[in-house]
DNA sequence: TCTGGGGTCCTAGGACCC
DNA sequence: TCTGGGGTCCTAGGACCC
């Protein structure tokens, strides 16, 4: 059956946000990430920002050469979050069938919507319409039959702009493109394709078995498929909508100078072990791997995982493996850039085998209740375990005195209403 | 100019099983 | 004289996306 789906990507989104809460920043070079001579890079940058050759990815202190009066913002995530979600709600407005693909793009199948909303381009054009009333930002629409075609096609018509790629002439769309405007091809893909002379979409969709002179693998094979206008394997074969639970959940930390203290290395684990837990419970799932990611000071990096017998969401059982992981694979000495804790293969809480819990069990799931509710009213500073505290410490004296307690006012949680 | 943080999916080798 | 072979789990790494 012929689909119609929607693909939805809002306009410089974290920058937009922020002109949003402070309108001077309108028309000025924007950059959010962080700081100029942080160690990070940039998240977003304004069309203005953007003249300057400033481009998302790139580092801050690049572009902090390229264009020294930016206006270099550290961001607020709650404030995207709380967009996103009210972004959201405009989109169900018009079907079910949303899918968040990150926080400011979407797609919808709008599958026989018509008798509701009319044809297709009515349709964006009241859902553009929708959108800058509800949340005051713009964002670019792309229509097609395959949600590749619907992304890509979104991206063409940036900024604020509405683009329809009829049905039957998704091929003809695509084919004079550049290789790496189709979802899928980065830099290191660009680079072999090249080998073969590929440098348009419709290159890639001529490669066959014989042109490439090799087998073709199931990754390249969806990826041609795609440049023939076709959504093809992994998510774009499951319907919108189907997922919803995360896959992994994770937290990482570069220092801003490189550390070798393990002491302050294994605070930092115990610190990004409590954010992950947390997020856990909240979804209330287990996990039943752990990994530990290093990177050292050269980028070289390396994870050490291991699957448990049992799943959990106890910061205490995570912590005990990050700390073994830890000691049995850090060079002692050797300097670390990264440091990071990932929990996946996640599990909700009634697929465990809920063995009868012992009463300590549940006297400890009540507890981490009480943390989680504690550091919702206080902030994360409030309540810390195990030695997760004197990294914090460090952190806001020495690296970063504005987080010091009491000089940043933790953002009031609105009344429920 | 040294290169964030949070994710997803794919590959590939070895173990294990039928 | 040597070759089975497919499915699934596990682990580690890597490409890619916003």
């Amino acid at each position: 059956m012929q689909r119609t789906y929607f693909h939805v990507d809002m306009d410089a989104f974290f920058v937009s946000v922020e002109e949003l809460y402070d309108p001077s920043l309108k028309g000025k070079p924007v950059v959010v990430g962080g700081r100029a001579d942080q160690r990070g890079v940039v998240a977003a940058a304004s069309y203005a920002a953007r003249k300057f050759g400033i481009h998302s990815a790139m580092p801050l202190r690049e572009a902090a050469r390229l264009c020294p009066q930016a206006v270099f913002l550290e961001g607020h995530p709650e404030r995207y979050r709380e967009l996103s979600t009210a972004v959201r709600r405009v989109l169900m407005q018009f079907t079910p069938a949303v899918e968040m693909a990150s926080i400011d793009e979407a797609y919808l199948d709008m599958t026989g919507t018509e008798r509701l909303h009319g044809p297709a381009m009515k349709a964006a054009d009241l859902l553009h319409k929708t959108m800058q009333r509800e949340t005051q930002l713009n964002c670019s629409i792309g229509i097609a039959s395959a949600r590749v075609v619907a992304k890509v096609a979104s991206d063409q018509a940036k900024p604020n702009g509405v683009l329809h790629v009829l049905p039957g002439l998704e091929a003809n769309f695509l084919a004079p493109l550049d290789v790496r405007r189709l979802p899928g091809v980065g830099k290191i893909t660009e680079q072999h394709l090249r080998e073969y002379g590929v440098r348009t979409i419709g290159d890639l969709a001529k490669l066959t078995k014989a042109t490439l002179g090799r087998k073709i693998g199931d990754g390249l094979a969806a990826l041609i498929e795609k440049a023939q206008g076709r959504d093809a394997g992994g998510w774009y074969d499951e319907e919108i909508g189907a997922d919803e639970e995360p896959k992994s959940i994770s937290h990482e930390h570069t220092f801003n100078r490189d550390e070798r203290d393990e002491a302050a290395m294994e605070s930092m684990l115990a610190r990004l072990t409590e954010m992950v837990c947390r997020r856990l419970r909240e979804h209330q799932l287990h996990a039943r791997k752990v990994q530990l990611k290093l990177r050292y000071s050269d980028f070289t990096t390396y994870t050490r995982g291991r699957t448990l017998e049992r799943p959990t969401q106890l910061d205490a059982e995570v912590l005990e493996i990050v700390r073994e992981l830890f000691r049995g694979n850090w060079e002692k000495g050797r300097a670390v850039r990264l440091i990071g804790v990932q929990t996946s293969s996640l599990e909700a809480d009634s697929e465990q085998i809920e063995l009868i819990p012992s009463a300590q069990e549940t006297r400890l799931k009540q507890a981490m209740n009480a943390v989680d509710a504690l550091r919702d009213r206080f902030g994360e500073s409030a309540v810390s375990l195990a030695s997760g505290m004197s990294a914090r410490f460090r952190e806001r004296t020495h690296e970063n005195p504005a987080a010091l307690p009491g000089k940043e006012p933790r953002a009031k949680r609105k009344p429920q209403e």
